[in-house]
DNA sequence: AGTTACATGTAATACGTTACATGATTCT
DNA sequence: AGAATCATGTAACGTATTACATGTAACT
């Protein structure tokens, strides 16, 4: 079952827009950087590849003076395999990597006091990384529009997407702080 | 910021007892696969790695008539490592990928009957998932001792760590069945 | 006798990160 | 003038999966 998660996560992107390789680069330190990402240094050769495969194709534009910049759109054949994959079931991993609970996992091997500081960390950076996810849900409430009102979130709004990984991400933070509070007390 | 997990998710693994490169492969289908695990594949040449910076050693072993087995153990450099590591705050990844949830970025690619049928697919596979990891836990409290008795889960317990990730592994699935749950109507 | 589990390795390939390398444009 | 951002690429290395390869031991 091989997948190519990157072919698609690009494919994806550009099913509504064109955009360059640093464009591309830059969605992913965004919202949807919570659940997939790929360096530039990953992009710029996939970028090739699905060209030469005939998915993507690209203009090149001038920026300014004489910058120049690779515009990439999807093809029909693109679109074609986008939807082939969006359409397929995705099977849950066996695994889903998590170097913190694998340390505690371990936790056998600290001293009741260092456990405790590793564990009231992660609540730390969880709790700051749950504020910071929250708030941006609150500053894109009127792009999704209010609950309750003739603008709240339906199948067609174009931010449906958006609304759904911020959404995920604040659920998982939330979880993971609410399972670190619930714990916490076997360390103190 | 070079780490090697599977390095010290090997030298933890060997903190209590002595095992086999088969028993590692095995011990990562067991609880702490929900967070960690390898091929036998990657394990056999990390173990040799290991050996061969002074961490473990082992001694070959007779399983029935002529069948050798290596037995590995680890050495006080071992301990030592794994105790750094352990004992480091571990940062928060920035993406914790999820390809479903990629796919649920690009939903405005399918059709609401399609994402309905993808993410009902989701939510029965997380559920299953869920009953699966409660049946778990239902069957190990008493290995950890219920509630409220003379039992009870603590700092010294020595299946702490089993606990925490099993009860970290209910909290995920858990979450991730409500989110479904809270979001389907938008597909109905 | 046949199947499953135990047991260990290597080869080829794919995926992903860090470092190397260069230059233009925009903002302060 | 200097810093941050925009822009694109390659090289080296590390991590991980699938396939190849072989043989023993235990269970039914």
């Amino acid at each position: 079952m091989i997948v190519r998660v990157l072919k698609y996560a690009i494919l994806g992107l550009l099913y509504r827009q064109e955009y360059s390789g640093y464009d591309i680069t830059s969605q992913f330190k965004k919202e949807i950087g919570q659940f997939w990402s790929a360096k530039h240094s990953q992009i710029y050769p996939e970028l090739r590849k699905l060209v030469d495969e005939g998915l993507l194709h690209f203009r090149t534009q001038i920026q300014g003076e004489k910058l120049e910049k690779k515009m990439y759109t999807i093809t029909e054949a693109g679109r074609k395999e986008l939807l082939e994959w969006a359409l397929s079931p995705e099977p849950l991993p066996e695994t889903e990597k998590d170097a913190f609970m694998l340390k505690m996992y371990f936790i056998h091997t600290l001293s009741q006091e260092e456990a405790r500081i590793l564990f009231e960390n992660q609540l730390q950076q969880r709790q700051e990384k749950l504020v910071h996810l929250k708030q941006e849900y609150e500053q894109l409430i009127p792009l999704f529009g209010e609950e309750n009102t003739s603008g709240a979130m339906h199948f067609d709004h174009p931010h449906l997407g958006h609304y759904l990984v911020l959404t995920k991400a604040i659920a998982r933070e939330q979880s993971y702080v609410e399972w670190l509070k619930r714990h916490v007390h076997l360390l103190l």
